[in-house]
DNA sequence: ATTAGCACTCTCGTCTTGAGAGTGCTAATA
DNA sequence: TATTAGCACTCTCAAGACGAGAGTGCTAAT
């Protein structure tokens, strides 16, 4: 079970797992052998083959069938063997471009974000929202609506907007409401749900502030769930091509997936707590659900503050360096427009 | 090609239709005749049937099946056969329940009515967030950022909620910005795009607030598109269980109509324009890429102010009693929900 | 250590075939 | 005249047969 592969090896799995990443067919020996960079003929593939095989790179489906990479061939190429791809400077100016295209708008911004790498690996992207872990109170202001109804509306440091109608006990005026706000602002900012719900209110305070305290401790703790994230989710049609998702149930089992937030949600933590891009391949996943497709998938924002997730989700059988490099320009996109919103004012607060 | 079908012919539509959307295959003579409702011999239903086919009601997938609905078969039954069908009590209840149970939050709702509508009929379901036809400044603030970036924050008389980053010319501080929006507040509260646009400013008016009523001008006049709707889809693996999309290629088009936003907001201003439940069936649609499958769709909300839609998508064989019933239910309940907030409020405009 | 040659295995598309489904027609019946 | 039993006819569909082709592993030669 030694990892050491010869140089041959190495080359006959690098250039079949490309070649089945290409074509999603069994990749036999002689097609190998027509590749200009492996001098030798098909039967050394072979028997290179039968000894990768046997090391459990590589599958054969049948007996008379070329060979396909397992999970554990993936894995050995994207740590050796596909190198740090790059995205074309043309691509990345392209992307550039949209960026500036848009307006100046997170959610936007999401969703171009996801829309583009969805596109450009042709697979599923996936995106979250960014959102700090332990959300402050940035501003909220309380509209009237009709009689004794009331939206309290939450603007969270991090961007997040948020709203919760309120039924009030008595008839209260826009004018009494703002000037309720104003005053509450001044001590409520920048605090934490945690915080906010110790707060002290003044002995003179209106019964309808403390009910305004806690939903707004109520709002800000649900926010700090990391299922809070707003999921965006695109390309699912780029995955429907795929030959994988040819029979109907592993469509439905990926479109399960991909419909419920939870499994999604499930990998989130785990990317945050670590740096760059990550990769997970088939079984290394937890969840049953996901152990035929593979995730490549990075953390984007400001490291101990305002971040998200983007990712990639699609079958093994995935263009890993075209992943890798995508989602790292992208998330390091995101990171770079985020830093110009947030990162002066965390700076600040540090 | 008179419309006067017999009795029986009614009849035999009917059940055809009944057994063809619960089983989705043809349906055969004696299949029919086995039916405790027609004591009539196959043969004579054999003539029924062929009848119905010349006049165009249904069709024979090949000669030694049994028979189909067509596009106008469903119509007729829509129209003529399945009568007003409504939402049995217990699950009404139900319904009522979970609305119960979630935050006053609208968009909650939006989710929630989707993922309720698409269980309820096993097909995709799709609600539009709902907004006013003239969209109205309700409230903005600007929220200050970093150096020289703001968040502005517009909220709309209809609840929608949008924002848009500012990078501003000087430096404001946040005491200043605030003054500017609660003075500006009172001048621009419940004005459109169009006034918001022709509004008239004090003359000692920093150049910051004209930037900002250009900027709400735009937002608003962004609003006032249909294509400004939020759309909640749900449900699309309820779609993938349905035998029609076997092949993989209606599936593929039916996805790329779910996730695009143009084709399916093309139909809105149609709905909103009507009152009631509607039905397009098939070959009824615009659009090529609907013709084989129906809508079932109502307008919610408040008639000429804010108002949504909510509907049900899926293959031509659909339930369209339950269809309709859901969607009837939802969308009363739904306008429900809408005049508790804003009734009073439009009310008091008139 | 590599490779040519070859026998062997397994898949896949095509073809055949027969059973079964469901019809339309005809002639008998009420 | 409307209905129905009976039956021949057509077409689909699943199962089996079959051969071509793909690709291998092994052996013996280089």
């Amino acid at each position: 079970m030694g990892d050491e592969l010869s140089e041959r090896q190495r080359a006959i799995l690098r250039l079949l797992i490309e070649q089945y990443v290409a074509t999603a067919r069994p990749v036999a020996s002689d097609v190998l052998a027509a590749n200009p960079h492996l001098t030798v003929s098909p039967a050394t593939i072979r028997n290179a083959m039968a000894d990768l095989e046997r090391a459990g790179y590589i599958l054969q489906p049948h007996t008379s069938a070329g060979r396909v990479p397992s999970d554990k061939g993936y894995r050995y190429f994207v740590e050796h063997l596909m190198g740090t791809a790059i995205l074309p400077q043309s691509e990345q100016r392209t992307i550039d471009h949209q960026f500036h295209q848009v307006e100046l708008d997170v959610e936007e911004w999401m969703h171009l974000a996801a829309s583009l790498l969805s596109r450009l690996v042709h697979n599923a992207a996936v995106v979250t929202t960014p959102h700090s872990t332990i959300p402050r109170l940035k501003h909220f202001q309380l509209l009237d609506l009709a009689e004794r109804r009331a939206m309290l509306l939450l603007v969270v440091q991090d961007g997040t907007l948020t709203q919760q109608l309120l039924t009030l006990e008595e008839d209260w005026d826009q004018e009494h409401l703002s000037a309720l706000a104003t005053e509450a602002n001044k001590h409520f900012h920048h605090l934490s749900a945690g915080e906010l719900a110790e707060a002290v209110l003044p002995p003179d305070a209106p019964p309808l502030l403390s009910r305004v305290r806690a939903v707004l401790a109520g709002l800000l703790a649900r926010l700090e769930e990391p299922a809070a994230s707003r999921l965006h989710r695109e390309g699912l049609s780029q995955l429907i091509d795929q030959p994988e998702f040819r029979e109907t149930d592993r469509l439905k089992q990926m479109l399960d997936l991909l419909e419920g937030d939870s499994i999604l949600l499930s990998i989130v933590p785990a990317v945050q707590a670590r740096e760059g891009v990550q990769i997970i391949i088939g079984d290394e996943h937890r969840s049953d659900q996901m152990r035929n497709c593979s995730v490549v998938v990075a953390r984007y924002g400001l490291p101990n503050d305002v971040n998200g997730v983007i990712g990639v989700i699609g079958p093994t059988r995935m263009p890993y360096g075209r992943a890798v490099s995508s989602v790292r320009y992208l998330s390091d996109l995101l990171t770079g427009l985020l830093d110009q919103i947030y990162g002066a004012n965390s700076r600040a607060d540090a």
